[in-house]
DNA sequence: TATCAAATGTACCGATCGGTACAGTATTAT
DNA sequence: ATAATACTGTACCGATCGGTACATTTGATA
């Protein structure tokens, strides 16, 4: 058994409140003192728990990817259900995790990204938000790659064009959400999108 | 004529640099260090000329807006050309904007506007971008409203969410500009954007 | 040439940034 | 009981933030 004081907070809430307030505020504008302050904890601790600033963005990305991104997949490949409806729930399930809260905030992946070009996020941080936007693409680029129905429509010559198109949709939906654009509202762009790559 | 020492710097060259800087860094990120560094000029001349960092801004996002965004809007109204021809060269000449850098900086508004949500942006420049972020969509819709052809087209009756998808996709296509993706590459994604509002 | 307004450069202000030293407190092993 | 260990709270570190006081320099006016 573990000898000493005991911890006294969780882990995992508090790296998903961290998780919340670098959505909400990216990664510069989160401070170190409001972040000890959502999570519970006071600085000694959370440095002594996650490292650092950084080390600690890294964990509430890759919280993000998994609890709001990676779980999302398997409703591309529910097997019965028409190509066109299974991205439509995909892309919509998405849009719901950028409209999911009261105070509005996007994708976090979107909103960090943009501190990439700043140059404000440090170099492994920046290569994990790449991967996980990039996986979004690649997913739907692999599904109208290689999906039965989309060869039959003729969608994997142009897989991975339309996966762009796609993803830039989601990126522009994440800016709309942020701003404060209901999902109800967003629903018409995919759908839109959709027929954009050749649906109907 | 005035009395007293000579400014040594242009204040529009000087303003033209804070805007590439806010377009760069946002306004939290945008320090006044770098600003007058890349103005030029040091911080009582940029206080004594501009007032302070909120003021400095919202000259900078008006410069914006007219210098890189109000002044397309010809494009829209070019009586000859087809309407899927004129909103591809307009919605091509604002991805123009947003690759035109080598810094790649996306759309100034998207980016600043993410901060608007965060809260730190200061009421008055807040509300000049969502503004000018709304220029751009009333912009469409008036066309899609108006146009002769849009009519003929029934697209007038749709005019809002057509409008609302359009200025999604040039959301998405600015926070791809500011990835590093290139204008050949966000030129496909407009096509589809118009095809998916009904155009071919 | 003397005067005076305006711009400049330096040096500083308090507040906040990310991060840490250290004393105090709780817990387990001896 | 006592020692060893780990977490907590406070108080602080140097660096940077936006903003300013002030002495100096410049140049037009009188």
């Amino acid at each position: 058994m573990a000898v000493g004081r005991k911890k006294i907070f969780n882990e995992e809430v508090a790296l998903k409140a961290a998780m919340e307030v670098f959505w909400e505020k990216g990664y510069i504008g989160a401070s170190i003192a409001e972040l000890t302050q959502r999570m519970g904890i006071n600085k000694p601790s959370m440095y002594s728990t996650f490292g650092n600033k950084e080390a600690l963005f890294i964990l509430a990305s890759k919280l993000y990817a998994k609890s709001k991104i990676e779980c999302l997949s398997a409703a591309l490949n529910q097997a019965d259900l028409p190509l066109k409806q299974r991205l439509k729930t995909y892309m919509m399930s998405i849009v719901a995790v950028q409209c999911e809260s009261e105070t509005t905030k996007g994708c976090y992946l979107v909103q960090c990204q943009t501190e990439v070009a700043s140059g404000d996020i440090p170099a492994e941080a920046s290569q994990l938000l790449n991967n996980t936007v990039d996986y979004v693409q690649k997913l739907l680029e692999a599904i109208l790659s290689n999906d039965q129905e989309s060869k039959r429509l003729g969608f994997d010559k142009e897989a991975k064009v339309k996966a762009f198109c796609l993803s830039v949709t989601l990126r522009g939906t994440a800016t709309m959400a942020r701003c404060g654009h209901p999902k109800s509202e967003l629903e018409a762009v995919i759908d839109h999108s959709l027929r954009g790559i050749g649906f109907e």
